[in-house]
DNA sequence: GACCTGACGCCCC
DNA sequence: AGGGGCGCCAGGT
């Protein structure tokens, strides 16, 4: 693909979703997923894998598994950047879980 | 054009 | 209560 001409893909409106997050909050793949209506959790994993494409930043940090476990942390730069990022915006990360993830969860249909 | 893989999640044993 | 398997949909090979 050539990013050049950014294909209007699936992710974009995942994209769109993960960038309404608000800072401090953290939600989950199933959650967009359920909000979208479109595919499954795996598709906005999948999706986010692919948010380096994406000419905006994409705060993929905020995005974790139904566990509240930074499933995707791997995948960054640097194994601990997901964490950093996370902590930097006030959210305590253990043994790469989310800390009070119950209450710092955030549904998109919040938004609405 | 067919098969495989993937930052997940839920149902079934 | 824990472990394993199938489903999801699109992109890449």
């Amino acid at each position: 693909m050539d990013k050049t001409f950014q294909k209007k893909s699936y992710w974009t409106a995942v994209y769109e979703v993960v960038l309404c997050i608000p800072e401090g909050r953290v939600s989950t793949y199933g959650a967009i997923a359920d909000y979208l209506a479109l595919g499954s959790a795996r598709m906005v994993g999948w999706a986010l894998n692919h948010c380096h494409s994406s000419e905006e930043f994409v705060p993929a940090h905020r995005v974790v598994n139904r566990k509240g476990e930074l499933s995707g942390r791997l995948q960054f730069p640097t194994p601990t950047a997901m964490q950093e990022a996370l902590e930097a915006e006030g959210i305590s990360i253990k043994k790469d879980r989310v800390v009070d993830f119950d209450k710092l969860f955030w549904h998109p249909q919040e938004m609405d």
